[in-house]
DNA sequence: TTGAAAGCGCTAACAT
DNA sequence: ATGTTAGCGCTTTCAA
C-alpha cells in the first residue's frame, strides 16, 4: 500500500513543506501570503505541495512575527436585564459573520457599564487587533483605556465625545420621517426635546425636525423647540412648558430625555397617549421594554454589527477611514403615538 | 526631572526585565511562571523590577511556546428565532465569568445547526485549546469534527451520543420533582412518553417518574409508559392510545416528544390545558415561546455556562476529568398544567 | 540555583 | 526570483 497516510500527518508547518520541496521557508512563505515575486513555476509546485501536505498556516505564530492576533474584541453589557433583550446578540452575530470572512475571530467581553476590567485584561493580554463597544456611558472608562493603549475601536450608537468613531444611522432623515409621521398622524402642536447642541448628532436631529415641517406645508413653531437640554431638572422644566403650551406630542432627542420626560408626565398625572402623545428619537434598547410601547426610531442591530465590524477592520488594515454611509433604519410605531 | 516615564514603556518584554537585572530570560521567565527552583532572593529583585517595568507577559508568545491560545471556542446558534431566546445569551455570560477568572477568553462562533464552517476555520486557525457546544443535532458535523480533531469539548444540554461530555441537571430528582407537582396538582392518570431506554438521560427520567410515585404512595400504572419512542408516528400512536386510556396529562421526555405531542393534540382538536394537561421534562429553549405555555425543568443558563466552562478547563488543564455534580434546575409551572 | 541555547512557526529585511 | 538571517517573546531542555 502507499504511503498516503502522510497526506493526514498531525501538522505541517510551513519548514516542512520548504524541506519537502527543497525550497527555502521564505519563497514558501512568499507564495502562501501572496507578497513578493514569485516565478510561475514554483509557485505552483508550492501551492500543490501546500495542499498536498494539507498544510495550514499557524495564525498564531504569524501573528507573533507580526504583532497582529486576528481578533476583534467585543464588548457587551453584563447586565441582566440587558442581555434580555436580543439587540445585542443580533448585534454580534452581524459582527461575527463580517469579521470571520475576514479570517478575524471575535473574542468576548461582558461588562457592567462602569467596568472595564474585562476589556484590561483583554488589552493587557494582548489579545486583540481591535475593539467594539455596543454600548457607551459618559466618561466611559472603557474609551479612555482604549484610547491610552491605541487600539483602534468604534462604538455602536451614540455617544457626546465626537472623538470616537460611532456607528449609526442618518440622524438627519430618520428624524424627519419620525416627524412626518407624527404630522401625518395628527399631531398638530409636537414640541421637540433636544440635547446639546454641541454635538451634531442633535444639529441632525433638529434639521430633520425643520425638514419635515418644510415639506408638509404646516407652519413650524420654533418655540416649541427645547435644546440644550441637559439634566434632569431641565427636562422637567420643559415638560411643565410644554404642557402649559398645549401640545399633543412630544419628540425627544434620545432616549435618556424620554425616560426623563416619561417620569415628569407620570409625576404630572399625564396619561400616554390619551393625553399626550410622546415618541423618542433613536433606538437604544433602554426603551424597548416600556409600558406603554414607544414610538421611536429603530436601527437594524444585524447591521450595526456588520458595519462596526467593517470599520474596525479598516481601522486596523487598511488605514482609509472606509466611510461606510449611513445605516438603515426604521421607524416603529407603539402604542404611545397612537 | 526624573526619568520617571521609563515607567510607562510602550512594552516590556521579557527580556528587557532580565537585561535590566543582568539576569537570563530563563530565570525571569521561571520567577514569573512560578516553575523551577529560584533562590528567594533574586525571585524578590525579578518580581519587585518586573512590577516597576509594569511588565506584562506576552500571552501570545507563550502560547506558541507552549501550543496552547488560552482561549475556548463557543458556538452559538446562529437561527433567528433562537437568538431572542437569553438562554444562549445567559449562558454565555456564564461562561466568560468563569473562564476569564483562569485568564482565558471566548472566542464565538455563530453557526446554523447543521454548519461547522465556523468551527472548522476556528480549529483550522489554532485559535482554541477547547470549545463548548451550546446545542447539538443527532449526527452532529461539530462533534466530529472536534473529535477528529481531538479538541476537548463539552455540550450544554443532552445528547444521545453518551461519548460526549455533556453538562446537565440531575434529571432523575428532577423529574422525580415534577411528577410529585402533577400527581399533587390533581393529575391521577399522568402518561410518561420517553424516548430510548438505551440513553442513561431517560432511564433516569423513567426512576424519577417512578420514585414519585413510590413517595407519594399513589397506584403507579406502568402500561401509561410509553418509552423508546422514536419518530413522528410513533409519539402520535402514543398520543392516541393515551387519549383511549382516559390519562388527564401527559408528561413528556424531552421537548421534541413534546412537540410533536402537542401537534398530535392539536391535530385531534383536544385543547391543552383544558381537556389534557401537559408537561415536558427538560429545558431546552425551544419550547419557551410556545402557547400555552408548557410547564416544564427549566436549568439555570447562567449555571450551565459556568459549568460547562470548568468542565471544559478541567478537560483541558487537570486531566481530571472535574466531577462537577449536577446542576441546579427549577420546576417552571406554566398554563398547560393548570 | 542559574545560564546558554534551541525551538515554537512565521515574517521580513537584506543579500544574491 | 530565491535564499540567508534575524527576529517576534516566550518556554524548556541541557549544562554548569
Amino acid at each position: 500500500m502507499s504511503i498516503s497516510n502522510e497526506t493526514c500527518n498531525p501538522k505541517a508547518s510551513l519548514d516542512d513543506v520548504a524541506k519537502a520541496l527543497g525550497v527555502s521557508k521564505s519563497t514558501v512563505s512568499r507564495v502562501l501570503s501572496g507578497k513578493g515575486r514569485i516565478s510561475e513555476e514554483t509557485r505552483q509546485r508550492v501551492m500543490q505541495c501546500a495542499a498536498q501536505m494539507n498544510y495550514q498556516p499557524n495564525v498564531i505564530a504569524r501573528g507573533l512575527a507580526q504583532s497582529k492576533t486576528f481578533n476583534i474584541g467585543v464588548v457587551l453589557p453584563y447586565e441582566k436585564d440587558l442581555g434580555e433583550i436580543p439587540f445585542f446578540q443580533n448585534c454580534l452575530t452581524g459582527i461575527c459573520e463580517t469579521v470571520s470572512s475576514r479570517d478575524y475571530d471575535v473574542i468576548v467581553a461582558m461588562a457592567a457599564a462602569d467596568d472595564a476590567s474585562q476589556l484590561e485584561r483583554m488589552i493587557r493580554n494582548r489579545k486583540v487587533d481591535g475593539v467594539i463597544l455596543t454600548r457607551s456611558v459618559t466618561d466611559d472608562p472603557a474609551v479612555k483605556l482604549l484610547k491610552e493603549n491605541n487600539i483602534p475601536f468604534v462604538l455602536i450608537g451614540s455617544t457626546s465625545d465626537d472623538s470616537v468613531v460611532q456607528i449609526d444611522i442618518d440622524h438627519e432623515s430618520a428624524c424627519c420621517e419620525l416627524t412626518t409621521y407624527l404630522i401625518s398622524s395628527g399631531c398638530s402642536r409636537t414640541a421637540l426635546l433636544l440635547g446639546s447642541k454641541s454635538h451634531n448628532v442633535n444639529v441632525s436631529r433638529y434639521n430633520g425636525f425643520v425638514n419635515a415641517y418644510a415639506k408638509s406645508g404646516k407652519a413650524f413653531d420654533n418655540s416649541l423647540v427645547y435644546d440644550n437640554l441637559s439634566g434632569r431638572r431641565a427636562i422637567e422644566l420643559a415638560v411643565g412648558e410644554i404642557l402649559n403650551k398645549d401640545c399633543d406630542c412630544i419628540l425627544c432627542g434620545d432616549d435618556y430625555i424620554c425616560v426623563r420626560a416619561l417620569a415628569a408626565l407620570k409625576e404630572k398625572q399625564i396619561s400616554v397617549p390619551d393625553e399626550i402623545k410622546i415618541a423618542s428619537f433613536y433606538n437604544s434598547p433602554v426603551l424597548q421594554s416600556y409600558t406603554p410601547p414607544i414610538t421611536s426610531v429603530n436601527a437594524d442591530p444585524f447591521e450595526l454589527g456588520e458595519a462596526a465590524a467593517q470599520t474596525v477592520l479598516s481601522l486596523i488594515n487598511d488605514s482609509d477611514p472606509s466611510a461606510c454611509g449611513f445605516l438603515s433604519y426604521e421607524i416603529s410605531i407603539k402604542r404611545s403615538t397612537l
